[in-house]
DNA sequence: CTGTTAGCGCCTTCAC
DNA sequence: GTGAAGGCGCTAACAG
């Protein structure tokens, strides 16, 4: 079949394991075997067997990956996107694989996430998408190896850590920014109820309005992070007997969405309404108006995931990991009236 | 360690064959006995080891995908990120893991991509982002493995296919619409050399414009796919002694760019200067104006890159297949003059 | 420095 | 139907 250690030990009259441990750059072999060694293998075109060796050193180097609800998280096209790139790069310069799980296939019908990690004995995991709703999440918790979850945290779970963005300051500059231009009635166009990022953003929204005295619990309207549900949730902002001078949309996607419902409705932007999203996914520097947005370096939430992991796998607890959320100006917010 | 066959094995006073043939539910074990070894898996919270049962069956039931060029195709956010979904859906639904890799990472600048391959013994890979001028290309052709490239048509190679959307027809059928506008005067925005689909692109325009009998090639100018490159395109565009009433670009990033520069300079879009695109990255639904594009279902593409491996594995030769490019008409083309 | 022995967890023959 | 023996390719211990 292929070429394996032992055939390279015949060919110079050796054992395997000498073989084996000249290729694994050990330091009691001769430098001139492994010279030899590298020279024949070389020769006979040998690759390692990754298979052979995880299994006898009982390590798989293997990151698991899951990405939830593709369907419905439209946005994560660009966000989702992004943290794989971050993952890889980081996994990579591990030496760590990733192998890379979805919903919506069979595979996840019918076996559980932790199974499925199982019997690959990933060394850990990293969720993105998941929801609150999720049958999985008992289980989850319960896992032997380290996980972490972007952008929802679970609690009782040892070897579960998580990384996001500071909802609370994120939602908090953007309405800061609303406030120092003049607004106060301010609308929240939020997600659905089964992602975590909803009810932080929802709760850092109350926080901020009520402190300044003028939170409305009917200006607060639901979506599910698709840009339908933005345009939906606009036009019955603006069926308001008093609609707000803003809005602030819990995702680009759905600012989007409001934007275009409030043009078709006839409203100039910004001057009729200031609208400011959340994720600066990729389209929010195109929309007219370009969307203002707090913004989240999804690139490296994918990096801290890996790290997370890899110290757990180090033997740390798992942490939890905050970083900062970034306002990014553009055009779509005015000063109020 | 971890519990493995020979574990039910002796709480059931069976061999560990009988365990293994059990769990494989082979008809030459009882029927009793399967069912009372997935009693006792299940008590004993067994999971296979997958790592094992690959060495052993020489099956590693894993795909390679490779995403290259991250950094200078900031348009596969959308595409890229497409082509996975239906990668890994397909994959999935035929029992295979996908092993992930990405270019700007330590592994892949050490080790070639055929050897990552090999030594994880894949059963196939898929390419993504494959520049012509890449120099793992000879190693690629000779590959012992199935493999299909996205976009990208490599001669001379037995274990290589690719798939892609039909170029010639697509840019046909942007020019076709520009044509019937009545533009004549029609200028391209072309990708950089090392992309296939930059050369298909600017031969099927070529092909189209000479006969038409207008074809001037001083209003092909070159980008390399990012925004910034389509802005300074335009700019060049608008130099002209004669500018275009429209232009081609070969994608969407670089006719946003452009879009961007002709605003700058004053034009109203689109009745000063008609552009379409290609590729119906998300992005292009949100511009001011909408563009026009030729979009390819790129997660279908993902799905049928996975399919060809398949087909490749079960023996046959590697296909080539060219899916359908649709016309998507939104805002940025105007009647002309 | 090098080789011998043993075994990772599983599956495949081939007896019984 | 079931089990014993052998081995996938590699490495970890230990002995020399």
């Amino acid at each position: 079949m292929s070429v394996t250690i032992k055939d390279i030990a015949k060919r110079l009259g050796v054992s395997a394991t000498a073989v084996s441990k000249a290729l694994n750059d050990r330091d009691d072999v001769s430098e001139e075997l492994k010279r030899k060694v590298l020279k024949v293998a070389e020769e006979l075109d040998y690759s390692a067997n990754t298979i052979a060796k995880r299994l006898v050193t009982n390590k798989s180097n293997t990151i698991g990956v899951f990405m939830l609800s593709r369907r419905e998280s439209e946005q994560r096209e660009t966000v989702g996107f992004q943290f794989l790139s971050g993952i890889l790069e980081e996994a990579n310069k591990n030496g760590y694989d990733i192998v890379l799980f979805s919903t919506n296939s069979d595979l996840l019908d019918e076996k559980s996430y932790i199974k499925l990690c199982k019997e690959r004995r990933v060394e850990g995991a990293i969720f993105t998408g998941l929801r609150l709703d999720d049958p999985h999440i008992p289980e989850i918790k319960k896992a032997k190896f380290p996980i972490t979850i972007i952008d929802t945290e679970l609690d009782d779970a040892e070897n579960v850590g998580f990384i996001t963005t500071d909802n609370l300051s994120g939602v908090h500059k953007a309405l800061e920014y609303l406030w120092k231009l003049g607004h106060r009635r301010i609308a929240m166009i939020n997600g659905h109820h089964q992602a975590q990022v909803s009810k932080r953003r929802y709760q850092a929204f109350k926080e901020f309005l009520t402190q300044k005295g003028v939170f409305d619990e009917d200006l607060v309207f639901y979506g599910d992070f698709t840009k339908n549900s933005g345009y939906k949730a606009a036009l019955k902002i603006l069926e308001l007997n008093e609609p707000p001078t803003a809005v602030f949309s819990a995702s680009d996607l759905m600012a989007l969405g409001a934007i275009k419902a409030f043009k078709d409705k006839g409203l100039i932007l910004p001057r009729d309404m200031s609208i400011i999203g959340y994720d600066n996914i990729t389209s929010s520097e195109y929309t007219d108006p370009s969307l203002t947005t707090v913004a989240q370096d999804s690139v490296n939430m994918g990096r801290e995931a890996v790290r997370l992991v890899l110290d757990g796998l180090d033997g740390g607890t798992m942490k939890k990991k905050v970083l900062e959320a970034k306002l990014v100006i553009r055009d779509s917010c005015a000063r109020c009236c």
